[in-house]
DNA sequence: TCACTATATGAGAGCGCTCACAATTTGCCG
DNA sequence: CGGCAAATTGTGAGCGCTCTCATATAGTGA
């Protein structure tokens, strides 16, 4: 462990009898250096463990190797402070952190208001001062033009994931229409005649394309309109209970359901149990997951897993590129899958 | 929105009339600016939108506002890769960015590998480049002496969450011992005397901490040696399986089981299921939750809860006061709660 | 061999802030 | 009202880097 506080890129010129300037073409890897002056300082760096100071790279004009994640606040907050976990959150920061590592940058995660102007006024506070060299959006802020706008009169690369073909940024996103697509046709196969969608919130995006999707694949398949029933679950625990209940009280009630998150899977098994009705012999429940920790449910869950560990690092690949200047930009498609475990079969009546 | 990119505190200087200094002395809440100037320069500071430059502050000599928290690196991705939730983490960050932002600071959140020697490297490496104002070690981490004498060594205030009265630093922690021996007793109290304790793991001072807390309580209560069974499920969910399956195929079955985390609980449950053994009827099941996520299971666990974010919280802010020059060092004791839900009863038999 | 380019290195300036100190104003006492 | 201390403001320097541009060296063809 070396004593020395503060090892500057000037301690690690003298020592390889070089300037300034060539140590940092060194440490950016820029061109035009010969390779034995290259070893030379890179030896320097070695023996004295120098490491560039981030605040004196960005002051230098350089960049800030920091890329700032945000999520949706109220969302996010009320999910911890209720002590749910936060598995997109988890998927986050596991995408998100082993990319950024992968290449020397930090991630800094922060929450940011769905409400348009606290949104814009935390944003560009949090752009102002840490001035990060990209900013990934999730939904629903992936969706708002005004804080894209924002980033992009201030020139900080923008990513938007869960956001499809919006022109000239960095999108990644799985099918999420295709996906609950799939999810129907796959219990219209086994029998079901009576289905039900908790659905999120219209605010999102891949809500509402997950709702589209799931409509599609009925008025195809030439079923009724009451085949398909909609609810409103807001993404909550507590607010499906509520819908759920009401739905499987009715006279007919449905013999499926498919839930917009797991959270919502896990209030279908819930009000099927006070119910009485057994899974997966009396109700049918695939969920969207947000992580296979829904694996450990009893019974497991069968459900359609989103690449969203995935979909984070790849929008951190692209803005890393971008600020490369390498122009990262277009539109990924991820896979997602149907996982079938044990909530699904044929309907019992 | 305003169009100027850069706004620095020389342009709100001008716009004020005042000098450089005056300005930052009012953004620092510094004394000795006369109440009439301090108003003039706020009103110019929030006409202008002005925020200012982290990095530009760090070089200045001054702070970075920026705290770093560390977690143990292999279980997190190993949490998060496995697609289990990563509790501990959803509470730390909830406890720690929230008490971050309220002063102005941002919380960076990094993993370090609990091998000390590539620790060290990881450790020293995010510092020099971050130089946060603090830094923050949860378990494993907070036991590590070297990690902390290399922060001593770079002066960096360290906070630990769950060491115990270690001299001269930031400690933040439950009483574990107390929370295990209370479990104990309330099992004793029902009337089990056949008692299982699934371990996490020895490297943890915690872990550690709750087998004595339960040992004692046994030992205190008359009870022969062979009523407390030590399991060691190193705080996995498979490994408590395998350890949990064994225990309940002997002859001597326990009847009642304290898990060391969620995970290792739903463990338990899910082995008593397996050995077709009703909960709490047959099997009662404690956990150590590191959120109430676990209420949603089936049937809701009785769990000690953990104050994570709460200690996270102190932590931070003790680390920022610290960092103020307020001496923030200390040790501080933040109580936990043994919440009796529906996974324990009297024993059967 | 000598221009004339490419390639490699170095020097100077400046990013936006906070230090330490110097300069100025104010307050208060005899 | 002079004079000294305290309160208030301003000035110069420098943090550690990366810009831009100038200089030095190597490489090429006629």
């Amino acid at each position: 462990m070396t004593r020395q506080a503060n090892i500057t890129i000037e301690d690690v010129a003298e020592a390889a009898g070089v300037s300034r300037q060539t140590v940092s073409r060194v440490i950016n890897n820029g061109p035009n250096v010969k390779q034995a002056v290259r070893e030379k300082v890179e030896a320097a760096i070695a023996q004295l463990g120098y490491v560039p100071n981030l605040s004196a790279r960005r002051m230098g004009g350089g960049k800030s190797y920091l890329i700032l994640a945000v999520n949706d606040r109220q969302r996010t907050l009320d999910n911890w402070q209720a002590g749910r976990g936060n598995d997109w959150v988890d998927q986050m920061l596991y995408g998100g952190m082993t990319e950024c590592e992968k290449h020397g940058y930090h991630l800094v995660f922060r929450l940011i208001d769905t409400d348009t102007e606290s949104g814009i006024a935390q944003l560009s506070q949090v752009i102002a001062s840490l001035r990060p060299d990209g900013v990934l959006l999730t939904p629903p802020h992936c969706d708002n033009e005004e804080l894209v706008a924002l980033l992009a009169n201030r020139s900080i690369p923008c990513a938007r994931v869960g956001q499809h073909d919006s022109a000239d940024q960095i999108n990644v996103f799985m099918d999420e229409a295709g996906a609950a697509a799939e999810a129907t046709r796959y219990l219209l196969e086994l029998g079901h005649r009576r289905l039900a969608f908790v659905a999120g919130s219209p605010e999102y995006g891949n809500s509402r394309r997950r709702v589209q999707g799931f409509r599609e694949v009925l008025a195809k398949a030439g079923q009724p309109e009451e085949t398909g029933l909609i609810l409103d679950g807001d993404f909550r625990f507590d607010r499906a209970v509520e819908e759920i209940d009401k739905a499987l009280a009715s006279e007919n009630r449905p013999t499926a359901i498919i839930a917009d998150n797991d959270e919502m899977a896990f209030a279908a098994l819930h009000t099927a149990d006070r119910h009485g009705l057994s899974v997966p012999e009396q109700l049918s429940v695939i969920s969207f997951e947000d992580t296979p920790g829904v694996r450990f449910s009893v019974p497991p869950l069968t459900a359609i897993k989103q690449p969203t560990a995935q979909m984070i690092a790849r929008a951190c690949e692209k803005l890393i590129a971008t600020a490369r200047g390498e122009n990262g930009s277009g539109n990924f498609e991820l896979p997602y899958e149907l996982v079938k475990r044990a909530t699904t079969a044929p309907p019992d009546d």
